[in-house]
DNA sequence: CGATTCACCAAAAACGTTTTTGGAGCCGAT
DNA sequence: ATCGGCTCCAAAAACGTTTTTGGTGAATCG
């Protein structure tokens, strides 16, 4: 490996006017900085990244977490489209991505794991974890690491988060599924844990609320982001209230399960039974039918969590503010008015 | 931050007694070990990964390349097979997994980015690229740089590839179509560069020569593998050669373009004409009808692949032999006997 | 002409580790 | 008693940079 010290000699001169010329200051004669150069690509010379930032205490480098169920933890319905948003704004920045994988750390937390990387910022796309990360999830938010989540609530002084705005993206299927002249709608929530899920039940009961026909309980149930469970809660509501014209489920996932309820019913989509679902994930296209359902702009989320971490870290005193994008329906063709009795 | 230094004030002893303990070496005895490591955690240590890595030239950091196109360069079809592959076997055995994004590089090459950031070992998942990379994977596997490439092939002292049995997979295709009864059988084949292309035709045209019909170089077209292209391809080819009953194509998303031109010149999938694909991509199975098409077994590649690479960098006389998977036939509906004329 | 500034550079400190070197103290064997 | 070999540890070197400090000689200013 060539090093600075090797131009240097060469050179016949010392190290830090090496270095000096390297990164462009003042304080170096035309004639010198012409031979240092003329040197350094001679010896094909390059910086050695890890000690530079060993003294500048900067690495150029963007720390990744994504859930880690077993045997794939990349399985969020978003990871390309973040991560390529993610790759396109920080790579232009100069930084490049770290993605944490190593797992013979026991006691780490992700806050332990960054400072050990020493990276700059670090973004966050996690799946629905226990309550073991919560902890983990506030010490990261406290510890002043610049810190960008998506989906998640952290608030802090260099952390906040992006989402979309799930509410009115909920409402926008209701009143989709209302304007069609559908009375009985029910719904797949996601879980009772996660903001995102609260935020899309509370869009559901709002929007039954205010259109005057009412909130009944009997009519939700929980799908846990699975197909099968949507597909099992799906089967026992329509089961159980047969007068059911509309499913609303909180994920394109879900709403497969739910088509496939109604398939093992012997329902015909959209023809019995109205389905929309949420996310405009690849299912919704390819499901049968091609599924009505509430566009989240996962690309922008992406980049707007990559550009606030950014400003975090080249503003000194920007003051992040937690963001939200909007939603938008999209039509296809699981959805239709409900049969006249 | 909390140093080694600090550690050592606070017990009364050296910073190198502390490195010692810390890392579970001999030469320290039961006492000083004990006090050590508790004051260790009272002041919450943990080790500088980038000082570590100075001293010991090894940043337990394994880097990737992807393909760079405009806007989105993970867009190869095997990415989140390969990235989750990686990730889980990389992971395990204690490394992290550095993504190259920075783009304010340059004169950069794939080797002075590893060295520069010195990545024990680096995995390659390109897109078809220009010639000007030809050069730079040259100097990668020349650079004794611990390396592993998909699809491309590479081969040194501490650098080798993993592939698809590409011949295989294109005559298990071909029996498949030979066996239905087809005689004409066009190819839309991928590039006049890569491995992975040259093999598939090699599979086909041997397979035409074997069963005696012989080989037909006017039912060759290229697609470059883009669905647009070849449509356009197989447009022409069913225009000039009516004659066609079946088409094979290098690719699942060029044979979705294929199914799209017969759909234009009103040919009925597989009535009219049979359609084989090659990846078994999600595309196959989403494609209207669902692609007959030769499975690769993309999560076996990147794991094959990440195995290789820890082989090198963890037994110091390993020599690397390059890998190569078997495909298999997934027969779906895209394909049924020729008509009887 | 003396004092001040300026352009240029070398030397050394610093970053947080690991690794090498060497040495003090003790025990057992000669 | 002396030597050799332990066990335990401290001191210092090393990794490859950047940054700080300080200094020399020449030019400028009063």
């Amino acid at each position: 490996m060539v090093t600075i010290k090797d131009i240097a000699k060469k050179a016949g001169v010392s190290v830090s006017t090496v270095s000096r010329t390297l990164n462009n200051y003042s304080d170096v004669s035309p004639q010198t900085r012409q031979k240092v150069l003329q040197i350094a690509r001679e010896l094909n010379y390059f910086p050695n990244a890890v000690a530079k930032s060993l003294v500048q205490k900067k690495t150029h480098t963007i720390g990744m977490f994504f859930g880690n169920k077993v045997n794939s933890g990349f399985d969020h319905p978003f990871f390309l489209d973040v991560i390529s948003a993610v790759r396109e704004v920080v790579g232009n920045a100069g930084y490049d991505l770290l993605i944490f994988t190593n797992k013979n750390k026991e006691r780490a937390t992700y806050t332990t794991l960054c400072r050990e990387r020493s990276v700059d910022g670090v973004l966050l796309l996690l799946t629905g974890e226990g309550k073991k990360r919560t902890e983990q999830l506030i010490e990261l938010q406290e510890s002043g690491i610049p810190c960008i989540a998506i989906d998640i609530p952290l608030e802090g002084r260099k952390c906040t988060y992006v989402e979309s705005d799930n509410y009115a993206g909920a409402k926008l299927a209701m009143e989709h599924l209302l304007s069609l002249g559908h009375r009985k709608i029910a719904f797949i929530g996601g879980d009772e844990i996660s903001k995102t899920s609260f935020d899309r039940l509370r869009g559901y009961q709002d929007a039954l609320m205010e259109s005057r026909i009412g909130f009944d309980p009997s009519l939700v149930r929980l799908g846990y982001f699975s197909r099968e469970k949507a597909r099992q809660a799906a089967a026992e509501l329509i089961a159980a209230q047969p007068q059911i014209t509309a499913f609303f489920a909180a994920s394109d996932v879900m709403a497969c399960g739910v088509v496939e309820a109604m398939d093992q019913h012997h329902l015909q989509v959209p023809a019995d039974v109205s389905v929309v679902g949420f996310d405009d994930s690849k299912e919704a296209e390819h499901c049968r039918p091609p599924l009505t359902t509430v566009r989240q702009q996962k690309y922008e989320l992406g980049r707007e969590a990559a550009r606030l971490l950014l400003a975090i870290l080249e503003k000194p005193d920007f003051r992040p503010k937690h963001a939200q994008l909007p939603c938008a329906l999209v039509i296809r063709s699981s959805t239709c008015p409900p049969k006249q009795p």
